[in-house]
Parts: structure tokens; C-alpha cells; sequence
DNA sequence: ATTTCACATTGATGATGATCGATACGATAG
DNA sequence: CTATCGTATCGATCATCATCAATGTGAAAT
């Protein structure tokens, strides 16, 4: 419906992310773009209660305590883990929905075939 | 070679990311963990021709020429986008299926209920 | 109350990264 | 060949971040 044509080599799109939105997803996939945040998401999604002890990172991920601490408070406040503290141990469970969000902003833009087909 | 049982109030989980695996995501993401790079994503992704001339990107996403090469270059490191120079131009268009495996891995752990049902 | 334990916060450090000016490279135009 | 234009690379700078030792905090046990 529009097309651009007096170009002589270039320019030819639609709308794409607003800088808001860039922004926002960024932040989203930064908190995962760590390999320990990962590590530490990828345990919480594939243990059997859906949680999992703040205390069995640090031996398992090898990273020291405050390290981890750290790497929790990022994922948690990205909106992707949820801490509930039990007796005197923090466990962590996936924010439902939260990785589902990331991923359906992936997939809006890579269903479409390269040029034409 | 896991599953602890010494434990007194502690762990119960089951397999998750290697290191090498979270390695290799964090770096997939990393690429897309950044606005500037998440936009020219987009704009690729949303052309209707399926590529953009890289000539587009400095002033629609006020970074510089080397800036904006700067990330072209990270994208095509990390397998999401494709080069190709066309004249002395040089056009970029989404890797297919690249997103796709980026999710993919999201997905994997993402669909389970929190606890049970 | 005191100790102990789990976790968070602080402060410091080394590494990575986003950015741009200057410059080099490569291709086209003259 | 020379000039021009699009893009990549270089070098430098400033910001962000992963990491850990030390310390603080808050809850449970004695």
C-alpha cells in the first residue's frame, strides 16, 4: 500500500519497535542473557515442585553466595522469578506467563519468509 | 551423578542447562539484549522486502555509522542476521528460523505449572 | 538473650560493552 | 587513475556488570 520507489538503492519498511518497547524487552532479555541466570531459570523450570532453595545455587552454579544473591535479585525483579521466603530459606519459582512474554515478542517479527518465497 | 539426599531441608531437582548450553544461549541473547539491536531486528523483521540497507539505520536510530555497524556486525556474529552486499551497498535480512531457536530454548522450560495443577 | 544460620547489602575490582571521531577499505563513477 | 561514497575497523572513553570478601539483617534454635 505504499512502497517507497524514488530511492535510487535503499530504504523500504514498515513500523517497527518504538524506542519505549526496544527498551523494555532489552531490559527483559538482559536479565536472562547470563549464563548463571540462565542456569538458575533453567533449574527452577525443570524441578519437579516448581521450586527451588535459594541454598542449593552456590554449590551446584559454583559461583559464591553474594554472587548469587545478586543474580536473584536481577531475576526477580525483572519479573521472571517469584521469592518466597519459607522458614528461614528463600525458595524461587517461575513468574507464570513471564518467559511466554519474551518469547511471543520474539516470534512477532520471525514468521514471515525472507523476500518472498 | 546429582540428586543430593544428605540434605536436611534442601534440594530436589532434576537436569537442567549444562554450562556449555547456558553459554551458548546467553550469548544468542546477549546479541538481542540491547535496544538499539532489538530495533534493527525489527526493522528487518517488518520490511516488507524481508531486508534493509544499512544506510537506514543511523538516522532513524540517531547512533552513529560506526555505532550502528558496530551491531550489525554482533548480529551477524551471532547468526541472526545475514550480509549481503549489493552494490556498494550492503543489506541485511533475518537468518531463518534464528528467533526461532532462541525460543525454542525459552519454551522448553516455560510451559510446566508453577507447582502442580 | 545469645548464638547460629540463611540470605542481602556494601565496597571494590576487573571485564565487557556502547558510543563516537578518525581513518582505512572497497566499490562505483567520472 | 582519481575522486566519491558506503561501510568497516581502530582507538579512546564512559558506563554497566559479574564477581567476591566483608559485613549487615533477620529468623530460628538453644
Amino acid at each position: 500500500m505504499f512502497v517507497v520507489d524514488e530511492f535510487e538503492a535503499c530504504c523500504v519498511l514498515t513500523t517497527p519497535l518504538d524506542e519505549d518497547e526496544a527498551d523494555r524487552l532489552a531490559h527483559q532479555l538482559k536479565a536472562l542473557a547470563d549464563p548463571v541466570r540462565l542456569r538458575i531459570v533453567s533449574m527452577v523450570a525443570t524441578s519437579n515442585t516448581g521450586d527451588v532453595c535459594a541454598c542449593d545455587f552456590p554449590s551446584i552454579l559454583d559461583r559464591s553466595q553474594p554472587t548469587i544473591s545478586h543474580h536473584l535479585r536481577q531475576l526477580v525483579t525483572a519479573g521472571i522469578l517469584a521469592r518466597e521466603q519459607r522458614g528461614k530459606w528463600a525458595w524461587f519459582s517461575l513468574v507464570p506467563g513471564a518467559l511466554d512474554g519474551i518469547r511471543a515478542a520474539l516470534g512477532e517479527g520471525a514468521e514471515r519468509s525472507p523476500a518472498d518465497a
